[in-house]
DNA sequence: CTGAATTAACTGGGTAGCCCAATTATACAG
DNA sequence: CTGTATAATTGGGCTACCCAGTTAATTCAG
């Protein structure tokens, strides 16, 4: 009956990532709020009645419905409908252009936006860490080391050690944004940049912040972390 | 058949509201994680496997995978399974009370994350900014000579004055991640924070940054952003 | 006519079973 | 051993159904 979602798979040689259905489902709610449709406090027209409009099946809309509630934007009172809590839905235009166009120019804001935060993150860390945090900023280090490219792929040692750092800043608010960051970083094109086997290069990087914050240090955590970027930013070539 | 979530039901006059199937499998999920079966980077067992094991229905244990995937928690591969991308799962209460409870300290976490990106915002604004755009930072500065308390609160120059400078950045990932900071700010804060009748403190602030943009020295644009945010910390008695 | 009690309609919560496309593992031919 | 078909697996998605609260309509006693 329907084929929802193949509107765009006629392109030849790159599916990239496909866009999952309850990701446009949540834009299509974010422009509801974002139109003036639809109010804090106010009533989400009804499962059966958004799955005629937006044509996908009820599942995907609790599915979406499900990732808002989770962050206290949606309230599901069952019998009773569902209604908006609050008008901050995340990135509902950049859904668009960052998720599903993963160019370079993107990428490098992004990096960017992670550059601001992480900085000080790390300084944090520098001054919150406690033991246990700072094994855990760690130990993606010690696993650098001895790894294979498919157990890198896998196991994103990248990844873990930025999210380690963002945590022990003490801060939820910087170590969510950090996440998000990542994520995005990531899914942008991480694997469409080279292959890059200089994990070597990574370490050297990574090591002095983590020294600096093992040492307390948060000035010097901050200017190992910025060093990090701009090398970073010096291998993609910008 | 099952008759989930009723556990806490018992207490007499407070329904409050009934836990959903995929809360309690995020639960199990951070379980998971916890008891250290499954660590970042490796994969989750099927859906058909955890559908057995904790026996749910696919539809709810993918609410909580994708809840979970807008995170950046998790990642999806379709036709390659799970992955855990995060060792932090957070629980959905908490989640959901860190985001609504404009307490103090969430107040302040969200300051500090703002004055990361804003100054880096801040200096970016000082060599991008075009004409207009710098019209648009000038704007609220000239509003707030000339206003009343009730157009204060309406218009609210400050978030315009700070959304003009993230736009003038030239990042729009950097300015999203303004924009989605100041909403969550003033949601926070607009009952606790004093009714600052000191427009002057805030314009005296907010000038030195305008001057510094106009000038095109990021440099300074920076130190009085960050001025700026001390000042506000301090009259927040932090 | 009014107001409480009873129904009926509606809404979200949850399940089951099915199909599809992408991925991964397997087997096989060279 | 290597590369290529082939089969099994996996997540993505849909339809259809049942259930228990909620809400609105309806009924009926006063």
């Amino acid at each position: 009956m329907k084929n929802p979602g193949n509107s765009k798979a006629a392109s030849a040689f790159k599916p990239v990532r496909s866009v999952r259905l309850y990701e446009s489902i949540i834009e299509q709610i974010a422009a509801l709020v974002h139109d003036g449709h639809l109010s804090v406090g106010d009533r989400f027209p009804t499962e059966r009645d958004l799955q005629k409009t937006w044509g996908v099946s009820r599942p995907v809309l609790r599915e979406a419905f499900r990732a808002l509630e989770m962050q206290g934007i949606v309230e599901s009172r069952p019998g009773g409908g569902r209604y908006l809590r609050a008008a901050r839905i995340p990135h509902p235009d950049e859904f668009r252009e960052l998720r599903l166009t993963p160019d370079r120019a993107t990428l490098l804001h992004i990096l960017q936006a992670r550059e601001a935060i992480e900085v000080m993150a790390a300084g944090l860390a520098a001054t919150n860490a406690s033991r246990a945090q700072l094994a855990a900023i760690g130990r993606p280090l010690r696993m650098l080391e001895t790894m294979t490219p498919t157990a890198y792929a896998r196991n994103d040692v990248n990844r873990d050690f930025h999210s380690a750092i963002a945590r022990a800043s003490g801060n939820p608010v910087l170590e969510q944004g950090v996440l998000d960051l990542l994520h995005r970083f990531h899914e942008a094109g991480f694997r469409d940049l080279p292959k890059q086997r200089d994990w070597t290069g990574l370490q050297s990087d990574h090591q002095p912040v983590y020294d600096a914050i093992a040492a307390g240090d948060p000035k010097a955590a901050e200017n190992a972390m910025k060093a990090h970027f701009k090398s970073v930013r010096e291998r993609l070539g910008a």
